[in-house]
DNA sequence: ATCTTGACTTTGGGATCCCAAATACTCTCA
DNA sequence: TGAGAGTATTTGGGATCCCAAAGTCAAGAT
């Protein structure tokens, strides 16, 4: 368990992500102490925590103004995120010391393969291949050789569906075999391109890393865009139940 | 004037940026509410803000360590930022609202023409130069279209060099009047890098404005690694001596 | 009816006190 | 003399009180 105020944040956190709170709605250190049964101080701390993330905004005199994401900030914050791990996969094609790192990624290549080969989609499956994921994208970020690529990358990763290898499934879909058929296809791409970014960095071609990582992570933008097509009032509670993690359990996986 | 501990937070990043501080020091919120005469909330407020930042690290029951940044750290932190301006330069040129924002990116490089073709190094024109510069790039990265790319380089830039357009100089260089034509030449160089961006975003050229972008923005890092060749031991308030602007100022011109 | 002015309320910021946990130190016993 | 236990100290976290600034509302003057 962390401190109060981190958990505190964390709560407010979650609650402005999931739209409890109305548009542009006003929080008073105040009515947070009460509702929350804790004191200001660490009311204070978690507001400041979530003024830095963006999601609330100070006003001088007039408290804090609830500043929600929206499905659309999600799109852009993915977009930055995945530049960045383009530059990563750059960087660590050109990373003398990568070749200690290599074999881990490997392996979780051939975990995800495992799994899809299986051709199972129960939950359980899933989490791993998220675990997996997450695993492969996170070692790259951390062993780039730039420590301020990771830095930056967790800059924004309080923000739902940011942290490095999330992955979108759409349950609809996943009832039907055909539609299990699609993802499981989606998935083998997804990892193919994986092992294509493995090589390019064990290669050195840095560029060929950038450009295909960038490829990757742009799958996902258009994976959320489908969605938003078929539906205009997509939010990012929906979205979060695409992740195929219950709504609060989301949250937890928050570092 | 802020409030207390946002100065608080400034007075003492400047302190461990300058190397006030010895290596892996301890702070201690007592310690710090007592030399600088007040209470323990503004400094504990400062403090998880500096954490955040990641100048200091906290530790279970020991108070926080100093983490000092390097001028490595500091050209690690300026490839990441050069990375999401090159993304910023692509975006721009894909945004259909780019036209209405084009004219003031043309005025900032008159601006520039005009203070390089007037042959003057002196102090003033320096910082008229820094300030356009300045405009220019922090103008591509609010003007994207992803607010994301924008706030994600925020994050960083509490570094030295850091905010978006920051220029360097070599104060030795400048002395001489041979030092003076090669400074003019970069700047000439850098300003057509200018040139050649605003017509690419104009344009729509989207690669292009990136991938100049991306030479532009490694310009810095090139010149900060000759320092680095001539002086190993170039320390951070050096290259903030370089940047041509006092070290107490250049804490204020931090937003 | 409207504008102004005053008091009242709400807001966040800062100071101080108390507390638990972790550390560091010292004394004692083998 | 060295190891261990117990105590003192230092650490940050939380609660509470006070304060100044800003916002809000109502009453009175024009």
């Amino acid at each position: 368990m962390e401190s109060i105020d981190t958990e505190l944040a964390a709560q407010i956190r979650n609650d402005i992500i999931l739209g409890t709170y109305n548009e542009e709605e006003r929080l008073s250190e105040a009515r947070l102490s009460e509702t929350h049964k804790v004191s200001r101080t660490p009311v204070r701390l978690a507001l400041r925590m979530l003024e830095h993330e963006g999601l609330i905004r100070r006003s001088q005199g007039r408290g804090y103004y609830v500043n929600a994401p929206k499905v659309a900030d999600i799109l852009q914050a993915v977009q930055v995120r995945g530049h960045l791990e383009s530059l990563a996969a750059r960087l660590m094609a050109q990373s003398p010391g990568r070749h200690n790192i290599l074999p881990n990624l490997e392996k979780a290549i051939d975990e995800i393969d495992k799994l899809v080969n299986a051709g199972k989609m129960d939950d359980a499956s899933l989490r791993l291949m998220q675990k997996q994921n997450a695993y492969f994208h996170k070692t790259i970020l951390q062993n780039c050789g730039n420590e301020y690529v990771g830095f930056t990358c967790s800059r924004i990763s309080h923000l739902p569906m940011l942290e490095a290898g999330s992955m979108v499934f759409d349950q609809q879909v996943l009832s039907t075999q055909e539609g299990i058929e699609r993802s499981l296809f989606r998935l083998r791409l997804g990892n193919s391109q994986h092992k294509v970014i493995f090589e390019a960095i064990q290669s050195g071609d840095a560029v060929r890393a950038e450009g295909v990582m960038r490829e990757h992570s742009n799958t996902m933008v258009e994976y959320i865009k489908v969605f938003e097509k078929r539906n205009d009032e997509l939010t990012i509670k929906d979205l979060i139940g695409y992740s195929g993690l219950s709504v609060t359990s989301a949250q937890e996986n928050t570092e």
